[in-house]
DNA sequence: GAAAAATTTACAAAAATTTTACACTCCGTT
DNA sequence: AACGGAGTGTAAAATTTTTGTAAATTTTTC
C-alpha cells in the first residue's frame, strides 16, 4: 500500500510497481493510511513523511502502535533527522525523493525478503480470557467480569502482553521494547508505573491474590494457577 | 562470531553463550573481523563499535560489500547516531552497551529465526528435574516435591547452573562469571555465599544426603545418583 | 489550548548482594 | 600430637540495587 498525496506519482508508482509484479493500493491521506495499513490485507507499506494534516511521522507512529508491518519511509528531505526519526519510531527503510524506481523496487524486494519469516499472520485470538478478566484485541476494550475498565493504549498493551504470556516471565527490557518500542536504559521507570498503573485497574483476582508478580532482576509475569 | 576488542568482555560471553548453546569465536581486531566473517562459516556476527584502528561502522561496511549475513551491533551507551547509522550501512539489530546477557540472546534468536537458513540452537528444556526439585526456567520458580522455595535471581541461576551441570564439578571462578558476570578476585566470598544460601532453601536430599559438594580448592557440584 | 497520557523525578521501602568477621576443617609440617 | 596456614561455612552488618508509587513535568491528542 502507498501512502502518497502526490496523486500523480501514485498513479506512476501503482503502473510501474504493478509491472513489476506487486499490487498496490493508494491512499492520499494521512488517516485513511493508517485505517488501511491496520486491516492487515497489505504487505509492505510505502509511506511518505510529507503528508497534508497528519504527517508521515505520525502516520508511521499510530500503524506501529498496533502493528509490526514493514513500512518503507519516502521523503522529499534528505536530510539526517528526517531519517533518524523515521527509522527510530520503527520505519523499516527509507529512500529520499526523487528516488529511482529500480532503487525501490529493490528495497522494497529487501524488506520484503526480510520480513517473510517475521511476519507470519498466524491470526492471534481475538479473545483473552484469564480470571476474571476478558482482554478483547479487537475493540481493546478490558473487562473484569463484565465490567469495562479504562486503560490506556500502553497498558493495554502491557496487560495484553503479560496475559498473553501468563505464567511465563517477561522481562523488563523486553517488555519495554514490546510495549514501548525501545530499548530500556538505565534510570528508565517507564515500565514499572504502566505496571504500576495496570495493577491498580485491574485490581486483586477474585480470592484477593495479586495477578501481577514482580521477579526482582528480571521482570514481571502474570500468575496463573 | 565476536568481534570486541575487550577481551575480558569477549571471555564472559563466550562462556554464557557457549553456556546457551552456541558456539562462538571471538576476534579482537576489525581487519581480522571482517575477514572471518567473509569465510562464510558463521551464521551471526556479533561487532563492536568502538573498536581500534578500522571502528565497528567499518568492519560492518565492509563485511556488507561482500556478504549479507546477519550483524548485530554492540554499541556504546546509547548515542542514537551510532544506531541509525549501524542500522542505515546495513546492521540488522543493535544492541546499546551495557546489555543483559539474556537480552543480547533473545535478539541473536530473534536475528536468526529471521534468517531462515540457520537453525537456531535449541532453546534448553524449560525445565530442570532432579531428584525431588523441579526448576522451572520459564517463570523462575523452584519446586521441592511440588513445594514453591523462594529464590532470588542469583541464587536462581547459581542452582541452575549446577543442576545443569549436575554431577560435573563447577570450578568458583567458572561459577562467579556464570552466576554473577564478574571475575573472581581474592577475597571475594560473594559466590560461597549464594551457594551457602542455596543449601539452606533447597535443604537436603530425602535421604538426608546434601545436594552441593564442595571440592576443597576447585569449586562446586550438584551430587548425582 | 485544555485534557489525557506518558515519562521523569524523587524518595521511601524492600530486598538482594557483598563484605566482614570469626569459627571451623583439612592437611602438611614440626 | 600439636601447630599453622589456606580454604570454607555462615551469621551479621554494610552496602548497593531494585521497586512502588506520588508528584512533577513533558509530550501527545483532540
Amino acid at each position: 500500500m502507498l501512502i502518497d498525496d502526490d496523486r500523480e506519482l501514485c498513479q506512476l508508482l501503482t503502473e510501474y510497481l504493478t509491472l513489476e509484479g506487486f499490487s498496490i493500493i493508494a491512499v492520499h491521506e494521512g488517516t485513511r493510511g493508517v485505517e488501511a495499513a491496520l486491516t492487515g490485507e497489505h504487505q509492505l507499506i510505502l509511506l511518505d513523511v510529507t503528508l497534508p494534516k497528519l504527517n508521515g511521522f505520525e502516520v508511521l507512529k499510530r500503524i506501529r502502535r498496533q502493528s509490526q508491518i514493514p513500512i518503507l519511509m519516502l521523503t522529499a528531505r534528505g536530510d539526517d533527522v528526517d531519517r533518524i526519526i523515521g527509522l527510530e519510531i520503527g520505519a523499516d527503510d527509507y529512500l529520499p525523493k526523487p528516488f529511482n524506481h529500480r532503487e525501490l523496487v529493490a528495497r522494497m524486494k529487501a524488506i520484503l525478503r526480510r520480513s517473510v519469516t517475521v511476519e507470519i499472520p498466524e491470526s492471534e485470538p481475538p479473545l483473552i480470557e484469564i480470571d476474571d478478566l476478558s482482554i478483547n484485541l479487537l475493540n481493546r476494550e478490558i473487562k473484569r467480569n463484565g465490567q469495562l475498565l479504562e486503560m490506556t493504549a500502553t497498558e493495554f498493551i502491557v496487560l495484553k502482553i503479560l496475559t498473553q504470556r501468563a505464567g511465563m516471565l517477561v522481562e523488563r527490557g523486553e517488555l519495554t521494547r514490546l510495549a514501548l518500542g525501545r530499548h530500556l536504559t538505565q534510570y528508565d521507570r517507564a515500565i514499572d508505573m504502566h505496571v504500576s498503573n495496570v495493577r491498580r485497574k485491574i485490581k486483586d483476582k477474585p480470592d484477593g491474590s495479586p495477578r501481577i508478580k514482580t521477579v526482582r532482576g528480571s521482570g514481571y509475569f502474570y500468575i496463573t494457577e
